[in-house]
DNA sequence: TGCTTCTCTGGAATCATTCTAAGTTTAGGT
DNA sequence: ACCTAAACTTAGAATGATTCCAGAGAAGCA
């Protein structure tokens, strides 16, 4: 369970060379494509918002660099069943809601009081190191949006 | 939330008949394999047991037939990450605590309390038909098992 | 009995992701 | 400045779980 809030482009610099990494342009729009909407993108919808501004990245980059990402802890993988996995740059324990109807994702914010009530579920000698919580339903007054390039 | 519990071979045919499906060897043959122990199996896994028992059947019938006990709520789907779809036939709400060196799966029985209370973080219009939870950890006590065939 | 529908089957197809091998860049040491 | 080793990037091949497909089998019922 990390807590630390980064949340800029500019952290990543810092957050690669504490881990020994370089910083490369390819990461930095990585980054700021997933930074740019929090609407937790694929990794084929993160390339393609690299692509626009660097034509020449792959998508083996793309895999590579948000492996990197999350080695740094700048971003976290979000799994629903087993659609493509998803990328969200909130570092702050929450849950998502995921719209069974629109496909849409949201975060939902974990009281401290509710993470420790879960733990406190667990059998002696069980550590928990993270929890997944997700939420399938629906929202109202979502109905499909009409632009749904990046949705789903 | 559905928190009927069949749990007995002999539902299947009952519950297959309400969704006015056949009963066949086949979907018995799966039914008790995820049966036959609570050790969340893989497709592959279930399509071992089956086939011991019947040796021409397919892999692509135990697909068919484990969608088909989901519809019927005898089973449900676990996923971790992305690794291969698990199945499970405990139909009491609960979560599952995946070990991250064993690769065991336990469940974790959820009280109704907790679950309202998580369902009261969710901001109004949202509706939430299923709660998926998952811990990663390690539970003590619990080396690599010499015989793992059927774990991980 | 004959037809229609439901199932089963093997193999091909899909598709996200990972791997591979080769080319490129970079940080340091000289 | 120059060289080298290590870190990166890239395109394309490979992987692997799952789904699709088209044909063959059973089962219910008119």
């Amino acid at each position: 369970m990390e807590h630390t809030t980064a949340q800029h482009p500019d952290d990543l610099a810092q957050r690669l060379a504490d881990s020994g990494l370089r910083n490369t342009p390819q990461r930095e729009l990585v980054y700021k494509g997933i930074l740019a909407r929090r609407d937790h993108p694929t990794a084929e919808e993160v390339f393609a918002r690299a692509k626009a501004e660097m034509p020449t990245i792959s998508l083996a980059t793309v895999y590579n660099c948000l492996e990197t990402l999350i080695d740094c802890r700048l971003v976290r993988a979000v799994h629903f069943e087993r659609a493509p996995t998803r990328y969200c740059p909130n570092l702050v324990p929450h849950a998502h809601f995921h719209d069974s109807k629109t496909g849409a994702t949201h975060d939902i914010d974990l009281p401290d009081e509710l993470l420790s009530a879960l733990k406190k579920l667990l059998p002696a000698g069980y550590t928990a190191d993270a929890i997944d919580i997700t939420y399938h339903g629906r929202c109202a007054g979502e109905e499909k949006p009409e632009n749904l390039k990046t949705q789903n």
